[in-house]
DNA sequence: TATAAATCTCGACTGCATTCGACTTTCTAC
DNA sequence: GTAGAAAGTCGAATGCAGTCGAGATTTATA
């Protein structure tokens, strides 16, 4: 019985992160007080501080539960044979799509994790690597095959596409798109990136 | 005398913002409670709901102070000589080192500009607006010069750019890259962005 | 000018995140 | 085992955003 004291904080914390999922899942992020969420957990409204710095940083451990999932899946669903843009598609439609199953966690989640406060800037580390390390594998091996340029760091590449990702989801959030016009847009936008902004060379030319 | 009522509401209107954009920069939005602001502007704290249906919604108007200086300022600041990449960088570096001078308004503004609640979309729509009208005539001058491709939407065109900047200052947030790399990480995005991720159609050729 | 309707103003009130410090349990060292 | 230290637990207290409704002021109608 020596590892007791460890042992039951790793189970209060998985308690609390269950509540949360529940919770958070069922009647949203702001609409779920901390109270309750102590209750559900069988816990004092006290006791979450020692677990978790404020109620934000529940919300991200709820995230790591949702998005380790998700992003284990997509890496499956990609085929590493299909184009770039393809595999690009795949990945981040997939990701939008459940991101904003939920429009309210979506929008919180982006808010979060693209400008996050000092404190919590190292909240997502974990989840962001395993995110990473998909891209960076699409795009080494797009540079393999020779359909994007090899004098560019991958994680410049990953960037580029990361970067319009972004941009579509922000503008499905501030109504300028509708959803259907997401996927189409993004595909549109890659596939200018891919291409280039400039003139083509053999244009150029003339 | 029968204006009394509307002239009167514009004044404490003018007075809240006048007493946000003081306090705010001296202390920052979080830290500058309602009750405060009411004070400063010499009004009761439930008044101030009449003129704003949030805290939020004062940041807003305490940046639209800010920003439609700012981007006046850099309107005038780019010179239409320069190369697109040139321009982008004025505008956005300006940008840039405008937004985060204050880092928790920086924060807070992009986090609100990209990803709004529902209630709030419109709230940028006229300071957008105008920012959007310096990013097109930028890139329209850029395709007239032959130096963008004709067949992209200049909308697209800004998007690409725009998406690039968010990025950046993501990675900022993040702590990613430091401020001194923020410049040169921006203009490599932009080069690239230009010349296009995939291979040049001169060495697909060989 | 008198009266009713509309609008504005206020601060007490509500609800919730977060803090605090008194109390309890577990660990450590003898 | 036991005393004292360390860590964990709790809900009452605090501070603040946002609501409410009673009263004040302005406007519209006659």
């Amino acid at each position: 019985m020596t590892i007791t004291r460890e042992e039951k904080k790793r189970k209060t914390k998985r308690a609390i992160i269950k509540a949360a999922i529940h919770l958070f899942a069922e009647k949203g992020f702001d609409k779920t007080s901390i109270e309750e969420l102590a209750r559900a957990a069988g816990i004092g409204k006290g006791t979450i501080y020692t677990y978790f710095q404020n109620k934000a940083e529940i919300f991200y451990a709820f995230c790591e539960d949702q998005l380790e999932f998700v992003r284990n899946e997509l890496a499956e669903k990609t085929d590493p044979g299909a184009s770039v843009i393809d595999q690009s598609m795949t990945v981040f439609m997939g990701d939008f799509i459940h991101v904003t199953r939920n429009s309210e966690f979506g929008r919180f989640f982006m808010q979060q994790v693209l400008f996050p406060e000092e404190r919590d800037k190292n909240n997502f580390a974990e989840v962001d690597n395993k995110w990473l390390e998909l891209l960076l594998s699409i795009y080494q091996r797009a540079q393999e095959r020779n359909e994007l340029r090899k004098d560019i760091d991958p994680l410049y590449l990953a960037g580029h596409f990361y970067a319009l990702y972004i941009l579509v989801v922000s503008s499905w959030y501030s109504g300028r798109i509708e959803r259907e016009e997401v996927e189409p847009a993004m595909r549109l936008l890659f596939e200018q990136a891919v291409e280039g902004l400039a003139p083509s060379a053999a244009l150029q030319t003339v």
